[in-house]
DNA sequence: ATAAAACCTACTAACTGGATAGGGATTATC
DNA sequence: GATAATCCCTATCCAGTTAGTAGGTTTTAT
């Protein structure tokens, strides 16, 4: 259930653009650096979320990147899923891709005992991914550079 | 966070044994059109979970394949780990195969935002995945079957 | 002895992940 | 309006994994 790096590299670079000041655009070779991503990987994984409307390229000089959307209204589980495909682990038990079951013995979508599973592990998963926002990260971010700070001035 | 062929048909094919009876060895055909699985494909399947310690093989003729335990203590999670490895969408928040977190910016492990929401993920999945035993499947397997039944008399 | 079966190793084709390369289009600034 | 910075887009490449096939060796019930 191991996430691809291209989704890793998706939510870093998002929690990177999520601190910075708001119409304040990123160019894609600082937050690179800043992440320590490859560039070029980086500028496809941006395009990606760009058609997903998760950021917005700024052209031309001063240009960059930055949250199409408030931090508050991108969640994690919307970025996986653009990046990673369904959250289920069959297409059987998707909500955004669903697709017959591919048992041979597979009674009915309803009655299918492997379906009911893989739909509770799809649940278990968004619960915690579609409700955990961007905004909640940085701000999580926050704290613990403020609890940080303090543990160094003591 | 889609399970491979392998995992899946390593499901299949596990409930499909625990529906037998036990001590009563399923060949290794059977199984597979059974299953409707590509017969040497599940062999190599059945090898790594035999390695796993999830079934024996009894070789000869009249031998077969049959689960190494009781139906119930038999864990979903612990074949899915045989068959895809750790749970955890980060190795830095897998508890079976933990490593340093790749992130460069990452504080340290108990500080670190993303690990926490791996870590939370990896729970809510093994929460349910390490508590649904083979021997749960096949109950609601005989459930849903004799239901079907019902059915069909009214 | 024979046939049925697990066991094991090697091979292959296709796909995916993780990049790298390079050119075209746009725009702020001088 | 030239220029430099920047996004935008496509192509290519390499390595590893997935999904499957093939064919042999060993064991065992009959």
């Amino acid at each position: 259930m191991k996430l691809s790096t291209r989704g890793d590299y998706a939510v870093r670079a998002l929690l990177e653009l999520s601190t910075a000041e708001a119409d304040n655009a990123i160019p894609l070779g600082e937050l690179a650096e800043r992440t320590r991503i490859p560039a070029k990987y980086l500028e496809q994984i941006l395009m990606r979320l760009r058609t997903a409307r998760v950021v917005r390229g700024k052209r031309g000089a001063r240009g960059g990147y930055m949250l199409a959307r408030d931090p508050h209204r991108v969640t994690v589980g919307e970025v996986i899923r653009a990046m990673e495909g369904p959250l289920a682990p069959s297409l059987c038990a998707s909500q955004t891709a669903h697709t017959a079951c591919p048992a041979y013995r597979c009674p009915s979508e309803d009655a299918c005992v492997m379906r009911g599973l893989w739909a509770e592990v799809r649940d278990a998963i968004a619960g915690i991914v579609d409700h955990t926002t961007f905004g909640d990260l940085a701000a999580r971010t926050r704290e613990q550079q403020a609890a940080a700070r303090e543990m160094y001035y003591i």
